[in-house]
RNA sequence: GGUCCAGUGGUGGAACUGGUAUACACGCAGCACUUAAAAUGCUGUGCCCAAAAGGCGUGUGGGUUCGAGUCCCACCUGGACCACCA
């Protein structure tokens, strides 16, 4: 009888009292950093995806420890930022004690499961002994100009009411709440991840551990682009003008198709040249209906391209001095390169519609690779001209070679009460000043209302006696900065801290950090690919340059773990009422059967539909487990075994423990979990029909110790029975024995012109002469080569006898 | 439009550097046990043929090879990320 909920709690007990998972402090012995991303803790609670990565680290760290490392396996809360916020506010709760509430139920959800976490290391961000570093953090890129004051316009959640960054928005709409987000003029704190941009991109190249596809997708978000600004003069009707515009382009071999330049709405240069255009009303009005489109209109890929020529002024294209048109038009981004370009309609899709639309003249200058019509440099390819315009350029200073990146300088303050405050104050003799070190954290005030202004400012800005401050360079009134850092912050170096969680004189201790760091194993989702794990990149170069730590890169290794969709094919989700609750599956088959399921369930990074009949077939399988071992009567001792009769089994076996080590290193859990269940349906038949256990104790402990990391409670309870009196995660992981695994004999394939004709059991060195003797003994084979002209054989030892016949 | 990934039974999925396609599990069918059911155990389960032998089978069409799910080319379908990025 498999008494699951007894056993589950018994272990959970045990171990919690005996500190089995407490992290080692021995230095001298290698370690294994093995880490989750950590959850926000949600009001909603946990559903069966969210354990699927935890179950997976959780395994890898119990193989670790098994193998002799000090392993390291925290986990902790990111608590701040909107979505903490939003459902505080709609369950009318201070977002602290909506916090508190939803980390005590997630602890209590994550208990059941069994992991090893450390607990001693939990890391909270909202913690002000955590976000005291975050502040800490924040200022030295500020004294490094890496933080810095804007009041370009950004994007603007008119729902959650605050500024968001780039990364926060899908397809024009704020990824929380899905309201089109509009630019809004707005001061703001923005840290200069561009600066970062060229070493985010080449360090990917040392991230091996890392798969394509999530370096691809990073590469695309930094977005680098090689190509060459040039300066157009402006020149207007009337007067003699000072006045000139710089394009970006990356096909500078097509300048002389240029036809005429466009500047985007909010290009500066267009109020500049307000007296020389000379239709400014039309104009104006472009400007003004383009500034009331939100993003998600203005990029609609669909829409026709719309502009207004400024007439009066001309462009002059410094290649050949050929005056050209110049338009604004909102299909030209102000927020990338110059927010300006040079428009070639023949060689460029957008231009050529918008050409198209205003009758505007094409000019073909590239033709088969090869530039014509373009002066001096007609005949030349299209790689050797823009070496040689570059050229031309910079000699006569009219433009330059220029590296351009998509990722934009991240907007990282929010207008509202639930993140990290901002450790500056505002002095209106001193300017902006850095709250000195001593005086962090700054810690969020108390208040009773918390709800978003609305009006561009925090909601911290209503609250006098927080705000109001001594200026700490002159002792002059001033006042605190008043907006927040983003959700993103706290989760950007959290897993430096989990290294030495109560440090209160540096945010980690340098030594402990050279040992336990980098991450050796991380795992979280994929939608965080062009997000945290940009950001943390970003952190953690900075730290690296202040000093602080010792590795440049923070994560090795980084596997992203597969949804696990609802029986509906939907995500799980309470609106489609389709949400399969883990502790209720935990409760009903066990948390060792649930934990089995999940890795069973198909490929890792791949996502399943849940389908609670297959977990029922995990439970089966823990059953048959523990009926092995049940009856002690079937469990001879080692030294009684006869060799001769279990010598495939112990072969099975040893091949099972190479087989399930190797798969939970390379994240192959399925089939680990398959290559156990085949040797426990083979045991059990065996014991089935010889009423005993085919070899002894030892040997049986052995199939407890590899199955352990993916059902604790199950194979720690029967290590109990057998005879283990400390934990079986405190033995070490079974070596296979290389002679163990060889096979005595092969099944040889016999192939007629590649087409299989027959197998044979014969011994596994069976030579080439042998089975050919054999195959022209076999009827069958001989059917197939009778009337036939041999060709010649192929054999491959120990495999097949390929006979190629004409 | 760009980049990347994937198409295998009724279902989830296996298949190492090209070498028995469908491991393992679910489902289904039959049998045993039972008064009966559940549970459990056993057997079977890609398609065609009564069976054997054989033929056909990994999205489609070609190619390379003694041999292709695996490699190459073209296409179709689905997914992920990015996207008026000049």
């Amino acid at each position: 009888m498999y008494n699951h909920q007894k056993i589950e709690k018994k272990w959970r007990e045990i171990w919690a009292d005996s500190g089995l998972y407490k992290t080692g402090e021995d230095f001298s012995k290698p370690k294994y950093y093995v880490l989750d991303m950590f959850p926000y803790p949600s009001g909603v609670g946990l559903h069966v995806g969210h354990p699927k990565g935890y179950i997976a680290t959780d395994i890898l760290a119990r193989l670790r420890m098994m193998q002799g490392y000090n392993v390291l396996h925290p986990m902790g809360f990111d608590a701040f930022g909107l979505p903490a916020e939003n459902y505080a506010l709609k369950n009318k709760l201070h977002p602290q004690k909506a916090t508190e509430t939803n980390i005590a139920a997630f602890k209590k959800q994550l208990a059941v499961l069994g992991f090893s976490y450390d607990w001693a290391r939990e890391v909270i961000t909202t913690d002000p002994q955590y976000y005291r570093w975050t502040q800490w953090i924040f200022l030295q890129m500020w004294k490094k100009g890496l933080a810095f004051e804007s009041h370009e316009p950004i994007n603007w959640c008119p729902s959650c009411q605050t500024g968001l960054a780039n990364e926060d928005l899908e397809e024009g709409k704020c990824e929380r709440c899905g309201s089109e987000v509009e630019q809004r003029p707005l001061r703001q704190w923005v840290l200069r991840i561009t600066e970062y941009a060229e070493r985010l991109l080449n360090d990917l190249e040392k991230l091996g551990g890392w798969e394509e596809s999530i370096k691809e997708m990073q590469r695309n978000w930094i977005g680098r682009s090689e190509g060459a600004e040039i300066i157009f003069r402006v020149e207007a009707e009337a007067v003699a003008d000072e006045s000139v515009v710089k394009v970006f382009t990356t096909r500078l071999d097509t300048i002389f198709g240029c036809t005429y330049v466009v500047l985007a709405p909010e290009h500066k240069l267009i109020n500049e040249l307000k007296k020389r255009i000379s239709n400014w009303p039309a104009v104006e009005e472009y400007i003004a209906a383009a500034k009331n489109k939100t993003d998600l209109q203005r990029t609609d890929l669909n829409k026709e391209k719309t502009g207004v020529i400024l007439e009066g002024v001309k462009a002059i294209n410094p290649f050949n001095n050929e005056p050209v048109a110049i338009f604004v038009a909102d299909y030209v981004l102000n927020s990338y390169g110059t927010g300006a370009i040079m428009a070639v309609p023949a060689h460029d899709e957008r231009d050529y519609k918008f050409a198209e639309k205003y009758g505007l003249e094409f000019r073909t200058v590239v033709i088969n690779g090869l530039l014509q019509d373009s002066g001096e440099f007609s005949g030349l390819s299209s790689a050797v001209a823009v070496k040689k315009m570059i050229a031309w350029l910079e000699k006569k200073k009219l433009g330059a070679r220029k590296t351009n990146y998509k990722i934009k300088d991240w907007v990282f303050s929010r207008q509202r009460y639930w993140g990290e405050p901002i450790p500056l104050i505002h002095c209106s003799e001193c300017g902006v000043v850095p709250v000195p070190e001593k005086d962090l954290p700054v810690r969020l005030p108390e208040v009773d209302s918390y709800e978003p202004t609305g009006t561009g400012e925090s909601p911290l800005a209503l609250i006098d006696d927080w705000v109001n401050v001594k200026c700490p360079k002159c002792g002059g009134p001033a006042r605190r900065e008043t907006n927040t850092m983003p959700q993103w912050a706290g989760s950007c170096w959290y897993y430096l801290r989990y290294i030495d969680p109560n440090n209160d004189r540096e945010l980690t201790d340098k030594a402990k950090e050279k040992y336990w760091s980098p991450v050796d194993f991380y795992v979280g989702g994929a939608e965080h690919a062009t997000r945290h794990l940009i950001y943390a990149r970003f952190w953690h170069k900075v730290l690296y340059d202040l000093g602080v730590i010792n590795y440049e890169e923070p994560f090795i290794k980084f596997k992203q773990v597969g949804l696990i969709i609802g029986a509906d094919g939907r995500k799980m989700s309470k609106r489609w009422g389709n949400v399969i609750n883990p502790d209720d599956m935990a409760e009903k088959f066990g948390a060792d059967a649930l934990r089995v399921y999940e890795m069973f369930m198909g490929p890792f990074e791949q996502a399943v539909v849940w389908n609670t009949a297959g977990l029922v077939g995990t439970r089966k399988f823990l059953e048959k487990v523990l009926n092995l071992a049940e009856d002690p009567e079937t469990m001879p001792a080692a030294k009684n075994i006869i060799a001769s009769d279990n010598k495939k089994l112990l072969s099975l076996l040893h091949k099972t423990i190479k087989k399930v080590g190797e798969d939970i290193e390379n994240f192959n859990f399925n089939t680990a979990v398959s290559a156990l269940m085949i040797l426990i349906n083979e045991l059990t038949d065996y014991k089935n029909k010889n009423r005993s256990l085919p070899f002894g104790v030892e040997e049986f402990r052995q199939v407890l110790k590899i199955l352990a990391p993916f059902a604790p409670h199950l194979a720690e309870e029967l290590w109990e029975k057998s005879g283990g009196s400390a934990s079986i995660f405190r033995s070490t992981w079974p070596k296979y024995d290389r002679e163990m695994i060889k096979d005595e004999t092969i099944n040889l394939i016999v192939q007629v012109n590649g087409k299989l004709r027959a197998t044979w059991e014969v011994a596994a060195d069976i030579s080439e002469k042998e089975a050919w003797r054999m195959a022209q003994e076999n009827e069958n084979i001989r059917k197939w080569l009778a009337g036939k002209e041999i060709v010649k054989n192929i054999f491959v030892p120990g495999k097949l006898l390929n006979i190629v016949v004409k």
